[in-house]
DNA sequence: GCCAAGTATATGAGCGTTCAACTAAAATGG
DNA sequence: CCATTTTAGTTGAACGCTCATATACTTGGC
């Protein structure tokens, strides 16, 4: 198969294992803040988040879960749960008869609020605290461009 | 509590967003190779690595712990599940009769070897393909920098 | 030496995620 | 129109992770 294998070098492999802490780091911290605080894991705050950014506070599965970043039978169990807290809601879609919509409920809404505050404490605590304004844009253009690469 | 929140600003929700699509992006096709190609999740491909590295390929929970990046329970669980697969074993520490060493086994060490090139291909096609040298250097201080902040 | 406090690790329940089916409804295309 | 394929979404089992708790040993004061 593969011919031989192209090794990380010294700098690459220091690289890529403060990469794997700094980002296991920043994601432990936040979702500890998130449990705590607020009851919930990051993935239901990207769903809730994103839906209340939408027009309606709804939106269709499908899109959802591409927007929130989550593999759609992650958000099904997910809305699921949501739905169990009366936080989400799901309505069936007119146009087709297959899809649903979630739409985020007032209460949802208010859960989202109540979680926000500490939630943007801790990012800015576990990451654009630590770094310059310098750091932040080179960290903007590298997530991007790896960003890019599914999205061709 | 907290007085006023320090919202992110247009710039840094889009640094924020791209950071967790990114992060998400590369973890992702990190486990989906791991667990395809070679059976496991990366958390157990880190402590085999670090089992690997360390002389008589032996080293106490804690210190593993530690240097593999996981709770002490996760590791606890982590080993307990490698042992069944017999790529590790425990061994009882003679100094403290608390503690106990993992050893990496031939086992081990051969499922390391043949999961290694997979890897190690996926981290670069994942992340550092993308990058130009300047954003890999960045990169790497701006993980440090964040790395560093627990280690105070 | 003894007792309190601390340390090293294990364990079990609960939960979220993944993966592979599965259902049901649209689109496609003869 | 009917048959096939595609798309939308759900479901359940397997598994890893977290949190709280438990166990067993060690250490430090007195």
């Amino acid at each position: 198969m593969a011919p031989m294998t192209r090794w990380l070098d010294a700098d690459e492999q220091r690289t890529w294992r403060n990469f794997v802490a700094a980002t296991q780091h920043v994601y432990g911290a936040l979702d500890r803040q998130l449990q705590r605080d607020a009851g919930m894991p990051h993935t239901y705050y990207m769903i809730l988040v994103t839906l209340s950014e939408t027009p309606g506070r709804r939106m269709r599965m499908s899109e959802l879960a591409g927007r929130a970043q989550c593999s759609q039978s992650r958000l099904s169990h997910a809305v699921a749960r949501l739905e169990e807290r009366g936080w989400v809601r799901r309505e069936p879609c007119p146009d087709d008869r297959r899809g649903s919509f979630a739409v985020l409920t007032e209460a949802g809404f208010d859960a989202l609020a109540a979680a926000a505050p500490g939630h943007v404490e801790e990012v800015r605590r576990s990451l654009f605290d630590v770094l310059s304004p310098e750091q932040v844009r080179a960290l903007n253009e590298i997530c991007a461009a790896v960003r890019n690469t599914l999205e061709r």
